[in-house]
RNA sequence: GCGCCUGUAGCUCAACAGGAUAGAGCAUCUGCCUUCUAAGCAGAGGGUUGCGCGUUCGAGUCGCGCCAGGCGCACCA
């Protein structure tokens, strides 16, 4: 594993400023410009006062320091009061040659210590095929899930399957009528059930009916869940657990949960019903659990799954829904600290939503009367990868504005292509390379000739990976993963242009493709983690 | 009315626990192909970070108040 430079700054001025103050607070963070070299810190800010102004600080500090940190920092500057780090090249060299002796298990960090977390994600009602919504959520969640494995958590991915409630029995009575349609009668749909034409392609395929509406049911449910498993598969992602809500039901779970918590005082009857005191837990009021005709709200059911979740011992429990449901999280907050689990442990992340267009054309998505986009329709039209990866670049927090037409793009304007591009060119410069009689794998250390201010800077750039994961594990931000992936095939295409890796040159020409090596590597580990596949050749 | 998210270059978006002169891509303009893929590269222009006040050494980032857009406020799921 690579050394921890920020750590190691860290301590060493912790043990040369001991006699200032305790558990003094302060950064040390990678510089965005090349001038304030490769980190800085910030502490002269923190310990100045008006008689030791940060300059002044700053020079006592550097003075100490710099020869404890000899090997590693090459030098130390002080500029407007930071004190700015420039790592020795010889770090970046090193841990370039690593990568490309060790690949991709040299990448790995260990930053959940194998700790347990549960994702619960896409989770949509079986009652009618997935959105683009479903599938900015199924994107992300899959790519978090990846970069969490990578990073030493365990991670279960987990499917709600809320298959109990009056939304399925709309469902019934909707296909019913599509039926009897197809048959010839006019049955109207409920209103409030569901027009899309989906329900008709499911209506052709029933034979051997049963005249109730529990058939209809069961049988829309179990076509629509196949197609969503369908396309789910086709979008690369995957599930460990598919978990029914009726099961909460038809095993007494909920009944049993209702039940304990009434004994705790935490569910009392008011109005006919019984409502749950999820107030004192953080919610603005208190709500239904049992209905006044007797049938449990969807909040019922929800306390017996999330009691489940944490009875399975995780650490950390984190959800991934669409805005429509953020009204929902108080409440939900509510029943896991009711149940005991510490709220810092329980993630919800909601993924905004996607606006389609078809260049200046917004697609107006309407799922009341069915006419939407389908994440089925946006995978056969562009392709899963490509879907996938505007999902990924942008963060979750914004309403994502998805052009179509710029993804169907074989131009520079669709960023999938132009790190498509990056990636092409590296795996050609290797195969190059082999048919010009290089023995890759038997490359030795040549990296010290690696001089150039580019190759310095592409290094220091395959040096920045873990840091780039880490951001990602902190934060769940996918996204800068992606923005990594974009920032470094910048930096290669620059470099490939300006000079030549294969020459004449032999020892340079090694050099540089352990460079080339390791930037593959880079962005086969960052491709897989994001889910993106990309063709070998263009 | 209340709550959540968003507002940054002409457009789409970055900016990790508040750090230095706010960054990319697209679009526009100017250059670069006998050598590993020009689907590329180099360079230029483009900004009062929606508005106002505050907190402090320092604010796109934090607080308060406005303005605008999206979404949500069920004994639906």
């Amino acid at each position: 594993m690579k050394i921890d430079i920020k750590k190691t700054i860290e301590e060493k001025i912790k043990k040369n400023i001991s006699h200032f103050k305790k558990d003094m607070k302060f950064d040390v963070l990678p510089t965005e410009k090349e001038e304030f070299g490769d980190f800085y810190t910030n502490i002269s800010f923190r310990l100045s006062d008006k008689e030791n102004p940060p300059q002044k600080i700053a020079e006592m500090i550097k003075d100490k320091i710099l020869p404890d940190l000899k090997g590693v920092i090459k030098k130390i500057e002080i500029k407007n009061g930071f004190i700015n780090f420039f790592i020795d090249e010889n770090v970046y060299r090193k841990h370039v040659l690593n990568i490309f002796q060790n690949g991709k298990e040299y990448l790995k960090e260990d930053i959940g210590n194998g700790k347990k977390v549960l994702i619960e994600f896409v989770s949509a009602n079986p009652t009618g095929p997935l959105t683009i919504a479903h599938g900015r959520q199924a994107a992300f969640g899959e790519a978090l899930s990846r970069i969490l494995k990578f990073s030493n958590f365990k991670v279960v991915n987990e499917y709600y399957i809320n298959d109990a409630g009056k939304q399925m029995e709309l469902l019934g009575e909707s296909l019913k009528a599509r039926y009897y349609q197809l048959k010839g009668k006019a049955i109207e749909i409920p209103q409030e059930g569901y027009h899309g034409e989906y329900l008709v392609d499911i209506a052709k395929k029933i034979q051997d009916i049963k005249d109730d509406l529990e058939f209809f049911k069961e049988f829309g449910y179990n076509e629509i869940l196949k197609d969503i498993k369908e396309d789910l598969e086709k979008f690369g992602v995957f599930f460990n657990n598919w978990v029914r809500e009726s099961d909460f039901i038809k095993n007494n779970d909920v009944e049993k949960i209702v039940k304990f918590l009434k004994e705790k005082g935490l569910i009392y009857q008011k109005d006919g019903s019984w409502w749950f005191k999820s107030s004192i837990f953080g919610d603005d009021k208190d709500r239904v659990v049992i209905k006044s005709d007797g049938s449990f709200t969807y909040l019922a059911t929800d306390i017996a799954y999330h009691k489940y979740k944490i009875e399975r011992g995780f650490d950390i429990i984190i959800n991934i829904v669409g805005p429509d449901h953020h009204g929902y999280i108080p409440r939900l907050k509510a029943v896991v600290k009711s149940l005991g689990f510490n709220l810092e442990n329980f993630v919800v992340l909601i993924v905004q939503l996607t606006t389609l267009y078809r260049g200046k054309e917004k697609i107006s998505m309407s799922t009341r009367k069915g006419q939407f986009i389908t994440l089925k329709d946006l995978i056969k039209e562009i392709g899963p990868d490509a879907s996938k990866f505007f999902f990924l670049f942008r963060k979750i927090d914004s309403h994502l504005d998805f052009d179509i037409e710029i993804a169907k793009k074989q131009t520079t304007e669709n960023p999938i292509f132009y790190l498509q591009y990056a990636y092409v060119r590296l795996k050609h410069v290797i195969e190059f390379a082999k048919e010009k009689g290089y023995e890759i794998e038997k490359i030795e250390d040549k990296t010290e000739i690696l001089k150039e201010k580019e190759e310095i800077e592409l290094m220091r750039k395959i040096w920045v990976f873990n840091d780039v994961i880490e951001g990602v594990v902190k934060n769940y931000g996918v996204h800068l993963l992606a923005e990594y992936l974009l920032d470094i095939s910048k930096k290669f295409h620059s470099y490939y242009q300006k000079f030549r890796i294969v020459s004449e040159n032999r020892d340079l020409t090694e050099a540089r493709l352990i460079l080339t090596k390791s930037l593959l590597t880079i962005f086969e580990t960052s491709l897989y983690l994001l889910n993106i596949s990309l063709p070998e050749k263009m």
